[in-house]
DNA sequence: TTAAGTGCAAAATCTTTGCAAATGT
DNA sequence: ACATTTGCAAAGATTTTGCACTTAA
């Protein structure tokens, strides 16, 4: 791990009155290093047994409650993690980007770029955050596909 | 039952071609007389155990094949079940209304009365299809609070 | 030093599968 | 009659809990 890096989250943790223990930045590393969002089955698989299952599952559910990451569902229900932006409190994320989820490689992707629309609200009720999931194609897939073909 | 329902359920299995039988005939009516989308373990209470969970199971998974019903996954990435618009198919849904979900009773309500927004794709992705989740309280909610106050 | 975090075993859930019996067309 | 559907038992998968040991601060 590249010392740069383990100091970056070595701050989170502390930021968050989190010990840092290697558990927990593996499971940050982990995270970090990918450009899409990482259930559970597969943090497990790319960081080996050098942390326990259990202790996976407790780091995944402490850092999402202290707002560290997210949980997003995919479109098989399967709970996927990515990193919170920073403006996220312990009691309060704000993480109300897009979600792209790929239909051919159930891939999620945080579109951190687009720009949410407007919801109108309908009466009675009252909306605190939108979520946005589109599902689609991702650019990976796409150009396998297009390579496949020619 | 009543008997114009029972019709009605009864012609919704016969078009796509699913025996009438009693598991799903109950299960068509307890979703349909909900309000708000039904998980599995709802489903069950409410039928109480005059049909097998197993069949719970195989029926809702083979109406959601087959485009009678769609699956939204609630606050806690639970599976709820609501009917689905009559244009579904088999292949293709066709649900693109607003979810809302409700962070104090969990409940989930499809507002198809909310016109969709647009979503730009991003270069390189294609977008089939857009999942819009408002969270926030419910109807009822609101108003249980406001009687809490008063 | 000591409160917080980890690992192991075991329990609790949730969902699917195999197969014989029952049922709808 | 016969393919489909059901119910039961059992397996598989996923997530949580209890508790003794370890470790960061």
């Amino acid at each position: 791990m590249k010392e740069d890096k383990v100091k970056t989250f070595e701050n989170i943790l502390r930021k968050h009155h989190l010990k840092v223990t290697l558990p927990r930045l593996k499971v940050l590393e982990n995270i970090f290093n990918k450009d899409t969002a990482t259930s559970q089955p597969e943090l497990e698989k790319s960081i080996g047994k050098d942390i326990d299952r259990v202790t996976l599952y407790r780091v995944l559910n402490i850092f999402e409650e202290k707002g560290i990451i997210h949980k997003i569902f995919d479109l098989h229900g399967t709970a996927t993690y990515a990193l919170c932006s920073p403006q996220c409190t312990t009691h309060q994320h704000h993480d109300e980007h897009v979600h792209f989820s790929c239909s051919i490689c159930n891939s999620i992707y945080c579109l951190q770029e687009i720009k949410l629309p407007e919801i109108s609200t309908p009466p009675g009720f009252s909306i605190n955050q939108v979520a946005i999931s589109a599902i689609g194609i991702c650019n990976k897939c796409k150009s396998l596909k297009a390579a496949s073909i020619s």
